[in-house]
This record gives C-alpha cells, sequence and structure tokens, in this order.
DNA sequence: AACTCTAGCTAGCGTTGATAGGGTTCCTGC
DNA sequence: GCAGGAACCCTATCAACGCTAGCTAGAGTT
C-alpha cells in the first residue's frame, strides 16, 4: 500500500506545481502567454499530463483562482486591527485588499476577472468567495448604522474591485489609490462624521 | 473623381459594417466566439479583407469600445435631470450607467475589460473616455462638498464599473443593483443628510 | 484598346487547446 | 523470481485560431 500512497502524493505534488508553475508564469507574462506547452515545458513533463490533473486548461485558471482567493481571505483577517475605531478598521483591510491585487494582478485576475463563473451557472459561488464576502462583511458591520450590512459589503467590494481593475488597466494612476481609498472610507461611514 | 469617392465610401460602409457585425456576433455569442473567420463569413467577404481595415483583431475590438465610449458619454449626458437636486441627478446617472452595461455586456466588456489599454502605453487615454469621466465629474461635482471633484468622480466611476463587472461574471445578483445604487450615492452624498 | 493598379480571393504558416493510441515502466500475485 | 496486468506518460495528430503571401481578375487611366 505505501507505495500507492507515494504515487498519490507524487500526483498531489505535481498538481500543485502545475498550479505554482501557472502562476507564476502568469505573473511573469500575463495569462495570455501561459500556454499549455509552456507550461508543460516548464515543469519538463509533456503536454497532456496537464489533462491528468485538470479537465482543460480554464479548470487551472479557475484552481489558481481559487487558492488566490483562499489567501486574500487571510490576508484581509490578518489586515483587520484589533484595536482603533470601525473606520480605520476598513481603510486598513482597503489597503490590504487594494495592495494584494496591486502585488499579483495576474492571480487577481484570474481570480474575479478571467473566471467570471458564468459557465458554472447552477453552482453555487465558491466557499472561498464567500469567505472573502464575509470578510468583507465583517468589517463594515460596524459602520452599517441601520443600512443592510449585505448591502453595504457588496458596494464596497465593488468599489475595490472597481478601483483596481481600473487601475490594472492603466485607466486610473496607480498613485491615486489611497486617496481614492481615503473618500471612499469617509463617505461609507458617514453616519459618523470626522469629530473635528 | 466620383468614381473615387465611390469607394471611398464603399470602403468606409464596409468598415462600419465590420464592427457593427462584431459587435452583434459578441452580443450574442461572446467575444470568445467572435472570430476573424466567422465575422468575415458573415459579412460576406474573405478573411484578408478585415486586414485591409484593421491592424489585427485587437484594433477591431478596440474600436467597437471607441463607439461604445462614446455612446455611453451621451447616454450619460442625456440621463441627468434637467431639474432637481444633485443627488437625484447622481442616482439617475448611475442608474444610466448600470442599464447600459446591462443591455450591452459584451460591448462594455471591449470598453473596460478587455481593451485595457495597457499595450499603448505612451498614448493619452482617448478622448471618448475622457468625455465618460468629464460625464461623471460634472454630476458628482455639486456634491463634492470640500473634496476633490476629480477624485470623487474616480470613486464613484470604479464603483459602478466594480458593481457592472461583479453583477456580470455572476458575483452579484443582477437584482440587487437599485438597491446598492441607493446606498452609494447616499453616501457620497453624505454632506448634505436627508431632510427628514 | 492597351496598360496599370488595386482589391479580394485561395492557400498556407505557425501556434493554440485538446485527444488518441502505442510503449514503457512499475506493481502485484503466484 | 517471474509473468501478467495495470497505470502512466510520450509522440503524433486534430481542428481551429490569427495572420500573411502571392495570384487573379476587374476596374480605372491614358
Amino acid at each position: 500500500m505505501t507505495a500507492r500512497e507515494r504515487r498519490l502524493r507524487e500526483q498531489a505534488n505535481r498538481h500543485q506545481l502545475i498550479l505554482a508553475t501557472a502562476r507564476e508564469m502568469a505573473e511573469e507574462e500575463g495569462w495570455d502567454n501561459v500556454t499549455t506547452r509552456r507550461l508543460a515545458d516548464r515543469i519538463e513533463y509533456s503536454q497532456p499530463v496537464l489533462y491528468q490533473h485538470f479537465k482543460n486548461k480554464d479548470a487551472i485558471v479557475h484552481a489558481v483562482a481559487t487558492e488566490g482567493l483562499v489567501e486574500l481571505a487571510s490576508v484581509l483577517r490578518a489586515a483587520r486591527p484589533e484595536s482603533g475605531g470601525p473606520r480605520e478598521a476598513l481603510q486598513a483591510v482597503a489597503r490590504a485588499y487594494t495592495a494584494f491585487a496591486a502585488r499579483w494582478p495576474a492571480l487577481y485576475q484570474a481570480m474575479l476577472v478571467l473566471d467570471t463563473g458564468e459557465e458554472r451557472g447552477d453552482e453555487r459561488e465558491p466557499q472561498p468567495l464567500l469567505d472573502v464576502m464575509a470578510e468583507i462583511q465583517e468589517v463594515v458591520g460596524p459602520l452599517a448604522e441601520g443600512r443592510d450590512p449585505r448591502v453595504l459589503a457588496e458596494v464596497v467590494w465593488s468599489a475595490w474591485h472597481g478601483l483596481v481593475t481600473l487601475t490594472g488597466g492603466a485607466r486610473l494612476t496607480e498613485a491615486g489609490t489611497d486617496e481614492r481609498l481615503l473618500l471612499l472610507t469617509d463617505a461609507l461611514a458617514h453616519p459618523a462624521p470626522q469629530p473635528a
């Protein structure tokens, strides 16, 4: 039985190697240049091996995206300060969100631009994505003040996502991100105007 | 000379035919299924004819996108009510923006998702996009209240764009759009709290 | 009427994602 | 220790992609 286990372990390792390599290549040269041939070359296997692990190329992107969502959820969790006001907490998480997207643009793209989840219509939203949304809702909750925390979280998330994608597409300058986040945070925390 | 003019007119017609057909096909089956062969078939010309009009396929998408931006700018302009408060004006334009994106998802994708403008690095932002941004700034201006209208406009635009793309990717439900827009508008107009 | 030039076609190149089928290697059971 | 069988991975190939070269036919010019 130990032989069988070794095989399984090796397969699992290769599975992860494919994902890590795909992510690396995407960050280096963009997803367009991650072809099945070049990816297979880089892991030093032949092209069809990829299809033993994943149904198709989209499935690889999807798997990378899922790992990214898990990572993002934990980053957001870690960014929430233990003390301080709710507005500062929101601003801190906002910075963490945009910083994550700026640090790993290809990963972010896989998560929320390429892997739109349209085709998997009947499936529920994947758990890692729900975790990210829950984390956002957690940090905006204290600022709701009568507003629906869920809707508030959706709006916050949308604004962050819009900032990130428009900045990534060079429609907004990277330099202005912080100023925009400050304005956004202040606006959404409006029920408690700045103590002068 | 009239013969030459006729040729030019025919070329211009075909130019527009290509763009209109590409847009149609994209809305019907998505940009992935708009291939140069199928597009050429549909306009009843051979594939290389496309390359007389456009440098490559991306240039076609880009041209469609530019037309879309012009259209969006005028839609936003028309949506701004002549009378009423600034908050109502913002909400009206917000609805127009999201409705446009929902009505023409493939067009919107060409405008602000696919055609990211990254590759045309040194070029300035195209005028139609500047027009859209100016239109947004126009409607948020009266709500600035000391805030930088430009930054405010960028944040508003980002939030709308995020809502649109997350909704289009089935990450947010289409049904909640209006509620989200109301919350967003109220938050951004915070310096003037609702007269009770 | 002969010439030129342009426009659009057929054919093909290199690359893409994905699959089929043959061989080789390794494990299992006798 | 060995034969049978299963798992595995590679070579070769497919259809479709974006794009280009080169020819042909027809229009415009002189």
